[in-house]
DNA sequence: ATCGTAGGCGCC
DNA sequence: AAAGGGCGCCTACGAT
């Protein structure tokens, strides 16, 4: 039987049946699926092994929870970079194939008659690689193929972990392919939960931005014109301007004596107050935000049953971060008061302070800063020892971070360079690799694409312009990445340590965690959000002095949260 | 018609 | 205070 060990390969079909392979094991578990697992779960604990996200969706419809889990193809893109993967590629990269010979699903055919012969009851084709149509679906078929599937998804695991480990002797590696694989199953949780919404409040808003729903195409473009007039009114010769169109609107305003170089809203703020014109059109802009992107067409296509829902990727952007669609990462402030708890619930929300400042100061490892770190507003005592204001302060530490070179913060960046020598370098350090198109790794190994180094010919300027960018996009990663590491680990972390309150994560967002909870839980909960902070920082941060604070209140709506 | 790109804005 | 990094999603537009 199955005995206690770390690793335990699943191979799950809710119709068709489980299997499990161990070191010293393989099974075919007849009857309820689910309950196996279950069971499994409870006296084992083990660290369950898949390829890919296909096994956390069904886990998750399934209704099923496991706490450890490593997926491989998640561990595989952490090393290889953003770019999208596959078993059939994973597979072939871990048994030395040629990728250019990885069978492609559009091939199905002709494989089979060329496999006559052969025993398609086998994973591997004689080349060695999967069959696609084992991939795609035909090891669940019979209980020999589910436990061949589970034995080989135990052995892949297993060579992975051992070639990574051989790249990275410190464990960091696993260690994060460990939490980034928890943090891929939080998000089939996530797209299956969705975010608690209220109806009738979002109702409300949208009613009060873009109009009442309307019935007809024609009243559609009626409110669409009517908030046209608003802008175009003000025009003194009348002109037919279209305000979707970017040229149109920079022109239109320099026959009002604006000459602006583009139309940004950050430009067209600073001159509010100074022409009707401005204000009207800023006014627009918010409103057709609301029309266009969360309007009607938002709500009837995310929102349904009181949850709003998209689609969530645990490390889908560049750096690592997690992203999702349907607005979750991007509703306008106006709209979060109806993001609401469910009745008898609250939500608990805690956001990482100051965490881009903080990350740096673990990376890099620089005194000083880590120091720094041990204040609740980390600004102060940075702008203490440069001499500068607080605002002058963050505006310089954002900037080297972000890799700006002008304004006010450029005559700060010296005296950051003096005080905070260590973590500047590391900063400027990646900014060079990216400037000559090498890879840059986050703290926790994740490999960021620079993606083609410097053009060999064509126009220096652009050369230049190109260069420096991937200067600044590298500076960047290296702390968002690492930023959304840290994130994770605290995220899957809050998933597992809450549960016994009822808790769940409902919202990711970079660097705040929204959690529903019983009302009667809602402290506990919240003071173990907060626990799990330090616990966070110790399995993940290289430096064990740096602080990590976090802002946490227990709401009933998201807006109630503090500014 | 369908595609990719650019400008724009929402959030972090 | 400056306008730098990321993502998703909108519209318009030029190329195919």
């Amino acid at each position: 039987m199955l005995e206690p060990g770390d690793l335990l390969a699943l191979a799950f079909d809710r119709e068709a049946g489980v299997a499990v392979a161990s070191r010293t094991a393989c099974l075919d578990l007849s009857g309820d699926p689910v309950s196996v697992v279950h069971e499994v779960e409870q006296e084992l604990r083990p660290r369950w092994v898949w390829w890919d996200r296909s096994t956390a969706d069904r886990l998750a419809a399934a209704g099923l929870v496991v706490d450890r889990c490593w997926d491989i193809l998640i561990a595989h893109r952490l090393q290889v970079g953003g770019w999208s993967t596959s078993i059939a590629e994973v597979w072939a990269h871990l048994h030395g194939l040629d990728p250019q010979t990885v069978p492609q699903m559009g091939q199905m055919d002709l494989l089979a008659t060329a496999d006559e012969g052969h025993d398609v009851d086998q994973p591997s084709r004689p080349d060695g690689h999967l069959r696609p149509e084992w991939i795609a679906g035909a090891w669940s078929e019979s209980p020999v193929r589910r436990m061949r599937w589970a034995s080989l998804t135990l052995e892949s695991a297993s060579s992975q972990i051992a070639q990574l480990e051989a790249k990275d002797s410190s464990g960091r590696l696993r260690s994060t392919a460990r939490s980034e694989s928890a943090a891929e199953l939080l998000c089939a949780e996530l797209e299956r939960d969705g975010l608690p919404i209220d109806e009738t409040e979002a109702v409300r808003i949208i009613g009060d931005a873009s109009g009442p729903r309307p019935r007809t195409y024609a009243e559609e473009d009626a409110a669409r014109a009517r908030r046209d007039h608003e802008v175009l009114q003000l025009l003194d010769p009348p002109q037919d301007v279209n305000l979707r169109n970017p040229a149109d609107v920079k022109a239109m305003l320099r026959r009002s004596g604006l000459d602006l170089p583009d139309t940004r809203a950050w430009r067209l703020e600073q001159l509010r107050g100074t022409d009707p014109l401005i204000d009207a059109l800023l006014k627009w802009r918010k409103d057709e935000r609301i029309a266009t992107t969360y309007g009607w067409g938002w709500l009837d296509e995310n929102v349904a049953g009181g949850r709003l829902r998209g689609s969530w990727t645990s490390a889908d952007g560049a750096a690592g971060r997690m992203t999702a669609s349907a607005g979750l990462h991007n509703l306008p402030a106006p709209m979060r008061p109806a993001v609401a708890a469910e009745p008898g619930h609250r939500f608990v929300r805690a956001d990482l302070g100051q965490i881009e400042p903080r990350v740096l100061a673990a990376v890099s490892g620089d005194p000083a800063l880590i120091e720094a770190t041990r204040e609740a507003d980390l600004y102060r005592p940075v702008a203490h020892r440069l001499g500068v204001s607080r605002e002058i302060a963050k505006v310089a530490v954002l900037g080297a971070m972000y890799g700006a070179t002008t304004g006010e913060s450029a005559g700060a960046l010296q005296g950051l360079q003096r005080s905070y020598p260590t973590a500047m370098q590391l900063l400027e350090h990646a900014a060079e690799r990216g400037r000559l198109g090498e890879d840059v790794f986050t703290i926790g190994g994740r490999r960021v694409r620079m993606g083609g180094g410097a053009s060999p010919d064509g126009d220096i300027e652009r050369a230049r312009s190109a260069a420096a960018s991937r200067g600044r996009y590298a500076r960047n990663a290296l702390i968002q990445g690492a930023a959304a590491e840290f994130f994770k680990v605290w995220a899957v972390l809050v998933r597992r340590r809450l549960r016994p309150f009822g808790a769940t994560v409902v919202l990711c967002l970079h660097d705040e965690l929204l959690v529903q909870v019983p009302e009667a839980a809602g402290q506990e909960a919240a003071d173990a959000m907060v626990h799990a902070i330090g616990e966070a920082a110790h399995h993940w941060s290289p430096q064990p002095d740096v602080r990590f604070v976090a802002d946490v209140s227990i709401i009933r709506r998201w807006s109630e949260a503090k500014a």
